[in-house]
DNA sequence: GTCTATAGCAGGATAGAC
DNA sequence: GTCTATCCTGCTATAGAC
């Protein structure tokens, strides 16, 4: 029995692992499937017994990835980290930098409206989910939903413009002034 | 004389004016220089007497959107229209939908950090444009810094994510929140 | 300055052996 | 399921005629 049953799940995380960690970086055109499959240790032939095309791929990308960073956000709140430093986490140059797995609503905002359907609808459920969490974030009331919008604005636009820049200086500032008034706009009886 | 001295730069303003629709609706890699040059009446051999390259093109397609952007935005306020109109404009469907010549800072912010030195120091230097006008926006003393910021990145961030959301009432939800933040904001006398 | 023609390459997708 | 080999397309950039 060459190939158990286990083998084909695992190697298709492992494509989906290496297909996160290439596109978020490097947006959909900047990245081959040659460079995903080479990344997960194989060859461009075996690509297609496990994604109909590149389109679905990236889809399935996006949602993996998103699902590490919710899971990783879940572990920290249970392990007693507070709101303030979890912005501080995401609006820091750390994360601008791309070290680990960066966040995909940020580092692909402006790649997504030039794919298909699929791709903006998962982008779409994965922002919901984000918006969610933001709305329940350690506190057993509902924040207002306005409120937790532009605070997620804040997060994503402060991420993915301080990236653009070329100015530490200025990218320095950029996440100062989001990490406060995102973090005001999350404090629990805030109102519009 | 067949070729008037007025010809080169009127051609070359021709193919800039191109390269600005196409690139800030469709991205750097979403635009060939087949596209650009036709939809500016030329053939893509006659690119290169114009431009080096097609970075070079788009790092000056970038700075020629803004000055019209600039130019347009100015002639707004000295026709009298006040600040909420202007952002309310900013942050509009018919913007997201990329009517006109959208706001390349917005519909171009993920696609920057992947290109080259050149792009990113012309995206920076129109960022520090539209952060230089929105602290002297329509009043004689400077605002707040780190509150324009807050604002600019609310403006950039809300069209870039809207555009990518696939659900219409959570993209005019996310609009909504983003006027109402920014506004506050930029009120004269707001500090952080 | 603009054209047509072409060189050269990268990458998506498929075929067929193992 | 994975491999190598191949087809095919689209694109940047250049050459050379007008």
């Amino acid at each position: 029995m060459p190939y158990p049953a286990t083998h084909k799940p695992q190697t298709r995380e492992r494509i989906l692992n290496s297909a996160a960690q290439l596109f978020t970086k490097n947006g959909y055109e900047g990245v081959s499937i040659d460079q995903v499959m080479a990344e997960a240790g194989l060859t461009r032939g075996a690509f297609y017994s496990h994604f109909a095309d590149k389109s679905s791929l990236y889809a399935a990308a996006i949602q993996y990835a998103s699902k590490e960073r919710f899971r990783f956000y879940r572990a920290e709140l249970t392990a007693g980290v507070s709101i303030e430093r979890l912005i501080e986490g995401y609006l820091h140059p750390d994360h601008i930098k791309g070290r680990d797995m960066p966040c995909a609503l940020a580092f692909l905002v402006s790649d997504i409206s030039q794919r298909e359907q699929q791709v903006r609808s998962t982008y779409t459920e994965v922002y919901k989910g984000l918006l969610q969490g933001l709305e329940h974030l350690g506190t057993d009331e509902k924040r207002e939903r306005l409120a937790c919008i532009a605070a997620s604005v804040l997060m994503i636009g402060g991420v993915a413009i301080g990236r653009a820049l070329d100015d530490e200086q200025i990218t320095s500032d950029l996440l100062e002034a989001c990490r406060a008034v995102s973090l005001q706009l999350l404090e629990p009886d805030q109102t519009l």
